[in-house]
DNA sequence: GCCTGGCACTCTGCGTGTCCGAGTGCCAGA
DNA sequence: TCTGGCACTCGGACACGCAGAGTGCCAGGC
């Protein structure tokens, strides 16, 4: 194992790089941090960094910089999160406050992410399949043609055509509105399946098709994850990404512009907890130089969908970390009160 | 006047640099276009162009490029549109048919649009003012508490919420919701203030505020232009931008953050067919080396949104105005058939 | 009057060579 | 186990020179 002096050099090496972007020696770090050794005797501790591949060198005669491994342990072990001070949480909190609906609080929050981390931010709109119904309205459009309009706790409206097999009565369809109303407002999208499973059996048999169908319809409506939309914003954060920057940053708009990989990146982060991949950890290659800071957030106790920032490997973890956690914090509020 | 040589080697000057990225000379010039005359020649129309501010030099001794003014008279006077070919077209056609709804034609429409032109592509959402009402759908969440869909012709969902002055019926709200319907389904929006103006009246007094309500509140969201949506896609192409992108890029995609920026951009071009805005004519200034393609697209024969490129000054015109006029066009036909 | 060829001039870009400094590895000694 | 010293390496900065492309201008020809 290393020695804990070892572990405070390569703190330190990722606290220079971070703050410098550049390669980082061992004279600059006995004179910035006070380890209170001298420069040859880090310089064995680097060498001893390096064999372990936390560090490596760009070439022969130049500093360290960290390698994703080293960026892990510094995460996992020598950093920890920076809580953000009181005047910027209420600056957070009066800033989310302000929105207007749910688009509004989606779009606020990313700015938010943003600014405060002055990285990528990419929010996922509450997710379906925590939320709860709040009603189902079905619309007669055509003889044949019925529109389904669901609405959950979350303030998020989805609508799907139905084209029913037989022409379907307004009485039949305000019967259906009723019976599955009184069933499924209220409950979880989870149980929703359950309990509408024998709804069919209620109506004659000339309307069982359309009923089925309508149901199926919601059904798919609930479970569709993929469906699930997010936002992004603080691209042009991507401009502070370094210098070799034209070749980096290309695949990582191109990545950006895939919700799949969006979506999946944040999919990925299985931990309710907060996640941080690094470089090469993400399984998208247009995204091997950059971390993913990724967090869960939701109305109640429980995430109904995530949110996190994507930059450079070379980020400020603590902060980064403490911007995130902060603002899924916040928003988990202002989704519960609303 | 220019005479119609010159107007040739400004023609040439800009075909070439947009193809080469480089500062174009008497020399090649006289190799590339067989313009007739000798290099000598040539430079005498190029320092008249110069004079005229058309083309300038980067530097004593290098190339000519065209500036804007250039670029708008090459747009102008020296460039027709280039028609797309009949297998592009048929590719567009296929791409845009096989979009399930409204969000998906507009999201293939971006992806079309940015691969075509390889640059930044902006759709704007088809604007409420011009579609017509399909239906409109009350519902009650609580004892004072209305929502109102509205759907329009175009598949758009829009939906507000409503707090009643007083205790709202279900009775009332059914009366209201087939009132309502009865007189507007299928109407213009413009029409539709005129055609509930006295709708209140035929309500009982206690039940007058809440119908006011919901009215105005319908009116509000038919009117609301500021909530149109856009959509951008194609960002990764920025790259393609040239050697000084990085900070051409930056103030760029800042830009393409603010939908306000954009939805101006598109407004702003009031021509009813294309509209091209080269660099300084644009007013938002971090997209002053850009230059915007834009058009309107309807599913009748008239424009309810707009859609285009932006991508830097030196780009290929008569191919971007090409591809941006048959994209509309495709779009206007799938949006008139659904 | 317009076009042309020629000439001198001016830049930029590139390749070469040199030098300096930062940083390293290693070793002997405390 | 830490430290100071020393030789070594390599990249970045700078200067120089050269070639190439491009220009402006001028005198001569059609």
């Amino acid at each position: 194992m290393l020695s804990e002096r070892r572990l405070q050099v390569l703190r330190a090496i990722v606290q220079d790089y971070v703050g410098t972007e550049e390669p980082v020696g061992s004279k600059a770090l006995t004179e910035r941090h006070n380890l209170g050794v001298s420069p040859a005797t880090v310089r064995n501790d680097m060498a001893a960094l390096e064999d372990e591949g936390f560090i490596a060198q760009p070439h022969t005669s130049a500093g360290r910089i960290p390698t994703d491994k080293g960026y892990r342990l510094f995460v996992d072990k020598l950093a920890g999160v920076k809580p953000m001070t009181a005047p910027e949480r209420r600056a957070i909190q009066n800033f989310l406050e302000g929105a207007v609906d749910l688009d509004d609080v989606v779009a606020r929050t990313v700015r938010l992410l943003a600014q405060l981390t002055r990285q990528v931010a990419v929010v996922q709109y509450p997710s379906l399949t925590r939320s709860t119904v709040r009603h189902v309205e079905l619309l007669s459009l055509a003889p044949a043609r019925v529109m389904l309009v669901l609405i959950t706790d979350t303030g998020r409206v989805e609508q799907r055509m139905v084209d029913c097999p037989a022409p379907f009565g307004e009485a039949s369809l305000a019967d259906l509105r009723a019976r599955l109303n009184s069933r499924v407002a209220g409950r979880r999208f989870a149980d929703v399946p359950r309990l509408v499973e024998d709804l069919p059996e209620a109506f004659e048999a000339e309307d069982r098709g359309t009923v089925s169908m309508v149901l199926s319809t919601l059904l798919e409506t609930l479970v569709e994850e993929n469906e699930e939309r997010l936002m992004i914003g603080g691209t042009a954060n991507l401009t502070r990404f370094g210098h070799d920057f034209p070749v980096m940053i290309r695949p990582v708009l191109e990545a950006l512009e895939e919700q799949v990989v969006l979506l999946k990146l944040l999919g990925e982060a299985k931990d309710p907890g907060m996640t941080v991949r690094i470089g090469h950890e993400n399984a998208h290659e247009g995204l091997n130089s950059t971390s993913v800071v990724s967090v869960g957030y939701g109305s109640g106790g429980e995430a109904v969908a995530k949110l996190g920032v994507v930059g450079p490997t070379r980020m400020d973890y603590p902060g980064t970390m403490g911007a995130v956690r902060a603002v899924a914090r916040y928003v988990g509020q202002i989704l519960a009160e609303s």
